[in-house]
DNA sequence: GTCTATAACATGATAGAC
DNA sequence: GTCTATCATGTTATAGAC
């Protein structure tokens, strides 16, 4: 545990191969589960994707679904959650930003999406990650549409807690839509819409009765 | 095909009991198919459930991507699309009325939930049904919020085409959430919301301008 | 670390007796 | 119409040589 990221001197070679071989089977993976599954892709088609058989896959994870959760903390490295990055990125604009981007990596909704469904099957080791993302997102949203309304911003009344899971709802269903018919949707259009039927513009805050909710800017 | 519902005296017995069987398959595989999705589903599962052999089955059904399709005709038959059933009722309110009466039969959403999303995934026999199924609920909905731009009802600056994807969308993606955390979701109320933010009160009608686009009720 | 061999099982589908 | 028997294949996972 000490000595795996530090790269000291004295021992190098094995690790990092063995590291690189790992990255290369969960890219892989990746692939396989985005376009066939969880259960619908094989560890057969993983290895072969990656060029080794399927029995030293398995060294390198003990089971399919050990390498399934290493694909989905993949995922959350690779993409974000629609969060602003710096503080001077409004909340709205970090969720439009973020749904431009995604339009242009189809491989990461699609993974996303066939598993976060799949996961409401039977014994699907998925379940917990994506129960917990769904919990996790909505509590942010829910934060930052408060944080709004602090400043005067959310449309009267607006609740906070089910505009953040409606967000959340609005932004997988229409992404289920564009998989299916990319030419007809308009990801980032319906997201923004929705935004500006929730948020105020700027020059109108203060109207509401707000003063003191943390620095403003 | 002249002869199938009629019963005619003539010739009783056989077509009937096997209607009844087909009848007492596609119901089986209904919750099959909603609790492990279609790849996780097997035939042995269905004929388990349906007490007879796995043969037997394929007897009613050729092949198990036929089954599907009959499961997804029936999910038809059973439930609605959230359009008015008489004149009398509005459209906002025959949407949520269907909302509300899902939370009663959570197989019927496990069922469209999973399926779905499975459909994205390669040569997948239900792909054709749910791709067909959006282009025809939202040029439904489309059109349902064009005609309340006829009275004036529809907020100004609101898209028709973009909002009906949307009214989809969130209706989707609220249900996944409802699956994975029934007791942290309304879905009847994320739902209401939306509409309320999109149609104006009927008091309202009639300012902005709208004066003839056909009957108005 | 990588492989071959293989266990142990599940799958959808077919043939044919009754 | 229903069954048993079986085919042909694909699955995850293990054992052990190199």
């Amino acid at each position: 545990m000490g000595t795996k990221d530090g790269a000291p001197a004295g021992k190098r070679g094995p690790y990092a191969k063995s590291k690189q071989r790992r990255e290369d089977i969960v890219n892989a993976a990746y692939g396989v589960f985005a376009a066939r599954g969880y259960r619908g892709g094989s560890l057969q088609d993983v290895a072969d994707k990656v060029g080794m058989s399927q029995t030293s896959l398995l060294h390198y994870f003990p089971s399919k679904s050990e390498l399934l959760l290493a694909v989905l903390e993949r995922r959350d490295s690779v993409s974000g959650d629609g969060r602003p990055r710096d503080p001077e990125d409004s909340f709205v604009d970090a969720v439009i930003r973020q749904a431009r981007f995604n339009e242009t990596v189809p491989g990461v909704i699609e993974l996303y999406t066939v598993l976060c469904a799949e996961s409401i099957t039977d014994n699907h080791p998925g379940r917990g990650y994506f129960t917990e993302r769904y919990e996790r997102l909505r509590r942010s949203y829910s934060r930052a549409f408060t944080a709004l309304a602090g400043e005067g911003r959310l449309r009267p009344g607006v609740d906070p807690e089910r505009a953040a899971a409606s967000l959340v709802a609005l932004w997988d269903g229409i992404q289920t839509q564009w998989l299916l018919a990319p030419e007809s949707i308009d990801m980032a259009g319906c997201l923004r819409d929705y935004l500006e039927l929730l948020v105020l513009p700027d020059h109108l805050a203060g109207a509401a009765g707000a003063v003191s909710s943390g620095p403003s800017r």
